[in-house]
DNA sequence: CGTATATGTTCCACGTTTAGACAAATTCGT
DNA sequence: ACGAATTTGTCTAAACGTGGAACATATACG
């Protein structure tokens, strides 16, 4: 039940109903495919006729093709089947880290076409992104036509002016990242928050096991714990595009001081630095130079070891592993998804952790139903943020037309 | 930018442009009323003729009647207003808390028609259902037609099965609410959770300054504290209609014990017991009896001590004020809401702790626009639960229709 | 009292869904 | 080999919606 906003509202025009179905069509397509006319009417309700003149409009805008005639099951016409038309398409994806910057080529459905490269990623914002504009270029050579890049930022960003507001890993404050990397490649640039990007990937998904995750959140638990919220099928985003920071919401207000400045936030429990710090006994964000043993050790090692069946290794894991839960409650008690989807270095140690974390979720979950929310593994050869990056650009085509 | 979820749709059928237009004619006219045919042609941005036709259907659905000729402005003939019909027709609303249950009779704007009036809850449902039944219809002989009864339940509720699931300050356990009370009745009820009442309410209220709440979370902090979240204008229920569960999102997981099972619980800080356990120096969740002082001393009575000048309250109630701010941090970090309303006796002293909350918030929020979200104090007297529960009957008739 | 102006109605054009008929393509039974 | 059955895709007319302009009505102003 949604109130109509007298101040900002969309009245259905003549082309209104078409705009609607049309797109309903075209989603269908994607879900789909291969699809043929006959099946979209099946879908959709309507008669075939309808289905035909839906299907010509996204025939002449060149959004669909017609494929080979299907095999008929029984007897009758052969259907003509259709598919969404990525031919001679691409879209690349940008994800743009603390240490490294990722890029990827996908069509526009999100099918990876490229291998993944990387490079290390410059601070200096003009010189990132000069060398971003020469990398893309470079690698586009091998492609035909660009619909657009996608960006993901670990960071606040508002994307309808294309800014970085503030991205600390990055000492990055309120540039502009979208007009020049945009003026520089001839393309169209969009941007997105690295959290709200990830929610985006799962969102869009086209595989048929990440369906149904119109109401989810995406934590990735990295260098820090960013949120991505999808209410309704759409990405929340708040009031001033900062909504999902749970990474900061406090487990204690009174623990270990967080990267944000203030103290006991979940980030500061979870996140890798936290869990190699409970590994050596200190803080390693403190600016002490580290020992020839701290110095290169990431969570991959320390996972490695507790696989190993290292003590100390496990029982740190396991301490993440907990506060992990915990903060998991959080989310679920504050929003009740459908869905958590986790990602970040700490999902490779799932096996190991996934009843602690189990168990802590259950413990501060206020019902069964909340303590038994799915919770699914985004591994890192997923590169959500990277198909993230690519939905920016590939799903506005199909996103839903704002209506009344 | 929202998904069309391809497994449930709506396909725009030959009225649904109609649907949607007639549903923005009549918010509108909920909104500007009294307003003309031209008028609402302007504002809807459409010819004079469309808005004719809306409104006779309208007219003719006896949603909206034909006022006086209005003044005319300039020179031209004079406008025929128009207004929601709510003559002769009105909503009960029912506040059901765990000591005393309250009644109100509105129209179908909101506006309250007669006295609220209340009578102690017996906890034995049957028996409050039948006491419920009998006090409306005696109410009811005061009225014509009534449009339906609103009940709002401190505790968890399927409002689609009409089911109370949960409500543990009632010792209520998947109880039906709905049907029986419907039964005794011969009107339709419809049952929600009081802090999605709440969220409710502000969301469909007529009053000019309330407007632009697309985007908020109410905070209701009583002897629990309850909250109700609201995005794109629509209450957020979450997968198992838990959603809004803030008052168990921890300050410090080793923090005071809370009625949930869970310690350190934001509710073990901020509601009313805690504030007086915190006055009185001890637990008083704890069966132990109370002595004379403690007895019967409420919320109310510490704020009239502190306002007073009394050092031991306004203490306590200083206390509760930082612990208020900190969990909003929580929230605005989280949903980053345009607006966030608080309810409940605290809101008494908001003069006395404004400034104290004010500032824990800005403490823990990320940005400085978190810390400089709009809070609104909804005092007592606009009964904030009981006009959410009136809008559970009065809103889906201005509800926007389900589409794309 | 005529002119200007605003409101509300009416009529037609155009676009969209709805319903059903029809041609084309294919399989199955005889 | 050939007709019946069935499925696909197209086409046409009807029903219903908005878009646009003309028209009658009501009011104010000079």
């Amino acid at each position: 039940m949604r109130k109509i906003n007298p101040h900002d509202f969309k009245v259905a025009r003549r082309g209104t109903s078409r705009e609607i179905n049309r797109q309903i069509a075209l989603n269908l397509i994607r879900a789909h495919q291969p699809v043929s006319r006959a099946d979209l009417a099946r879908l959709m309700n309507v008669r075939r006729g309808v289905a035909s003149l839906l299907v010509s409009e996204l025939l002449s805008e060149n959004l669909i093709f017609e494929g080979a005639l299907g095999e008929s099951v029984g007897r009758g016409r052969r259907p003509t089947f259709l598919y969404i038309d990525s031919r001679e398409r691409c879209v690349v994806g940008v994800d743009i880290r603390a240490s490294r910057t990722y890029i990827l080529v996908t069509d526009l459905v999100g099918r990876q076409l490229g291998a993944v490269s990387s490079f290390q990623t410059n601070r200096d914002v003009d010189v990132l992104i000069q060398e971003l504009a020469r990398r893309i270029k470079q690698i586009l050579t091998d492609y035909h036509a660009c619909e657009g890049v996608g960006v993901s930022v670990p960071g606040m960003v508002e994307p309808t002016k294309g800014r970085v507001v503030h991205a600390p890993t990055l000492a990055w404050h309120d540039v502009n990242l979208r007009d020049p990397l945009a003026a520089a490649l001839g393309i169209p640039v969009q941007i997105e928050n690295s959290g709200k990007a990830c929610a985006l990937a799962q969102l869009w998904a086209t595989r048929s096991d990440v369906v149904a995750s119109g109401n989810s959140v995406f934590v990735s638990v990295s260098d820090g714990v960013g949120v991505g919220i999808v209410v309704n099928g759409e990405v929340l985003r708040g009031r001033h595009n900062t909504a999902g920071e749970f990474g900061h919401v406090p487990l204690s207000i009174d623990g270990p001081k967080c990267s944000c400045g203030a103290t006991g936030c979940w980030e500061a429990y979870v996140s890798n630095l936290a869990t190699l710090s409970r590994y050596f006994g200190r803080d390693l964000s403190d600016p002490r130079p580290r020992d020839s043993e701290e110095a290169g050790f990431s969570v991959e090692d320390l996972i490695a070891r507790a696989r190993a069946g290292e003590a100390k290794a496990l029982a740190a894991l396991n301490s993440t592993a907990r506060y992990l839960g915990l903060g998991l409650a959080s989310i679920v008690n504050a929003l009740d998804p459908a869905r958590v989807y986790i990602g970040g270095e700490i999902t490779t140690a799932w096996s190991l952790i996934e009843p602690i974390v189990r168990s802590a979720l259950r413990e501060r979950t206020l019902t069964e139903f909340g303590g038994a929310t799915e919770i699914h593994v985004v591994p890192a050869e997923d590169h959500p943020r990277l198909r993230g990056a690519v939905a920016l650009v590939a799903a506005p085509a199909f996103a839903a037309p704002m209506v009344a």
